[in-house]
DNA sequence: TTCTGAATAT
DNA sequence: AATATTCAGA
């Protein structure tokens, strides 16, 4: 029986029911290894000869996934020998009493993934499914056998779920994630490879804690595999990070390369690789989803929030791009960007650079963009359209026919001294920056008396810097007709356009406004000013 | 070719 | 509604 990536939930207590295949002539021995292993929830085939051994493994390969081979100290070594010679593609452990060199030599030469002496502990038969983690990732294409292919796509899927999971819960997914922050910021090969090397590393706890569960077929994808798979260059952070990760993949620790394991194979496991490897290193930073919100981790771990890896990560047919999730924070770190270049400057590729966030796209970034200057638009009709870049070579505007707002002329002197008012006549300064402000502070330019006048005091603003007005004060303003009280209410008049005039004010009249209108120039007008119907 | 921004799809 | 994807122009 064949363990697909479909039964992972019977992997759920990995390496339960990886399929062992035991060759020792001496019964006893056989015996008693095999009720260990079994012990272990290895599956142990036993066989007593070569021949029938290796005839079970032509026959079915897809039936063993390693080899424990005992290297008589009685008999001539040839059966084993042979075997090893023979089942190139079955990860071979061999076993003994002997304690000869030249012996041991011999079986790593012929490819013998590892020699044991014995007594076996514990330890070293509950690890031997190392070498299948190992061989499957180090056979690529048709190098790797029936057997491994189910096993890989297994295994793939565990890494992946597993720090997808999120909270590291056993030096394994510490070590995996080690590994994938290693591959960030350490072009060394390193950690990562102690996954795959041999079982002669500090043995791993294993259990039933690889995997969340049977469900992980839903999951769509990781964020930034497409990206990786398609060769785009955009994401040019995880494409280092994964080549790393290649690196180290590729060129294990320590691993035996003998005669089974060419190093020609390289380039076919990169190729084999690059996905699951890619998924786990976006996937380093989800873990921490929650707890670290620095920059770079931010999208990862939002995608985390989103999405999650799925066990199909490895397989190109179900992958679909998963979405980003645009939190506050990393909305604040796209607001930064933005407002750092300048917003005529603030065009995706920029912006994505300046953010640095890892497994963020330039596409992400101008779908972002695109949001952000709709509501910017809807936000500030008028005055700060002319803060972004218009194409005017081309035909189209990037903000077509809408109702340009008048700016009332005889308010400009006093709007120009005392700062736009917001939404109505103009835009803030710096609207994108407000939300770094919240609600209680100001920017640092801002003189004191435009904060006064400013009505952002006060005001909440949405994570899109966009104030939320607070209900319109009515100041109750004792009427003279000192000049100062009579330019104060102006002002508050023309910066509170909103609220309705007070008394003694009257507005001006449709038609001197208009009038007024027409000599600055400008014919398009609103429907509504100062919340008035001019029509 | 690549980038951008708008339009469209999901 | 939010985000991804597609498309066309530069």
């Amino acid at each position: 029986m064949v363990c697909t990536a479909d039964d992972l939930s019977a992997w759920k207590d990995f390496p339960k029911g990886l399929k062992v295949l035991l060759l020792d002539e001496d019964s006893d021995s056989a015996a008693e290894l095999k009720s260990k292993l079994e012990a272990m929830d290895y599956i142990v085939y036993t066989f007593c000869n070569e021949n029938e051994a290796l005839s079970a493994v032509s026959s079915r390969p897809e039936s063993f996934h390693v080899a424990i081979v005992e290297v008589s100290s009685t008999n001539n070594n040839n059966g084993c020998f042979k075997f090893l010679e023979t089942a190139k593609d079955l990860p071979t452990i061999m076993t003994s009493n002997i304690h000869c060199i030249g012996t041991m030599m011999k079986c790593i030469a012929l490819g013998a993934v590892e020699f044991l002496r014995k007594p076996l502990s514990e330890e070293k038969l509950r690890n031997i499914w190392q070498h299948v983690v190992h061989k499957a990732f180090n056979s690529a294409g048709r190098d790797l056998s029936e057997s491994l292919k189910p096993v890989k796509e297994s295994l793939v899927s565990m890494l992946h779920l597993l720090l997808e999971n999120g909270e590291p819960k056993n030096d394994y997914s510490n070590k995996a994630e080690d590994a994938s922050v290693i591959h960030e910021n350490d072009p060394e090969p390193s950690t990562a490879s102690d996954m795959y090397s041999a079982p002669s590393t500090p043995q791993l706890e294993q259990g039933g804690r690889l995997l969340p569960g049977g469900d992980c077929q839903d999951h769509t994808n990781c964020l930034i595999e497409k990206e990786s798979c398609e060769q785009d260059r955009e994401s040019k952070s995880v494409e280092t990070t994964s080549d790393n990760s290649i690196a180290e993949v590729t060129a294990p620790v320590g691993s035996p390369r003998g005669p089974r394991g060419p190093r020609g194979t390289n380039v076919k496991v990169e190729a084999d690789l690059v996905d699951g490897i890619k998924c786990e290193s976006t996937l380093c930073s989800q873990t921490k989803n929650g707890v670290n919100n620095k920059d770079s981790n931010a999208v990862a771990e939002n995608a985390n929030t989103v999405s999650g890896i799925p066990s199909s990560c490895p397989n190109k047919a179900n992958r679909k791009k998963s979405k980003v999730d645009w939190t506050p924070e990393l909305h604040k770190k796209f607001v930064q960007a933005v407002d750092q270049l300048g917003i005529d400057q603030a065009i995706p590729s920029r912006i994505l650079e300046l953010m640095k966030v890892k497994g963020l796209t330039r596409h992400n970034v101008a779908s972002h963009l695109q949001k952000y200057r709709m509501h910017r638009r809807h936000i500030l009709p008028k005055g700060d359209d002319r803060r972004w870049p218009q194409r005017d070579h081309m035909q189209r505007s990037c903000y077509p026919h809408k109702p340009i707002m008048a700016f009332p002329p005889y308010y400009s002197s006093h709007v120009a001294s005392i700062g736009p008012p917001y939404p109505m006549w103009g835009p803030p300064p710096h609207p994108s920056s407000i939300q770094m402000w919240g609600s209680h502070s100001y920017p640092p330019w801002q003189s004191v008396e435009s904060r006064h006048w400013n009505p952002y005091l006060g005001v909440h603003v949405d994570a899109w810097g966009c104030p939320v007005m607070p209900p319109p004060l009515r100041y109750c303003y004792t009427f003279t007709q000192a000049d100062e009280v009579v330019d104060k209410v102006v002002k508050e008049a023309i910066n509170k356009p909103w609220l309705p005039l007070p008394l003694g004010l009257k507005p001006p009249s449709t038609d001197s406004v208009l009038a007024e209108l027409s000599r600055q120039g400008i014919s398009t007008v609103p429907p509504y000013i100062n919340g008035r119907n001019l029509f």
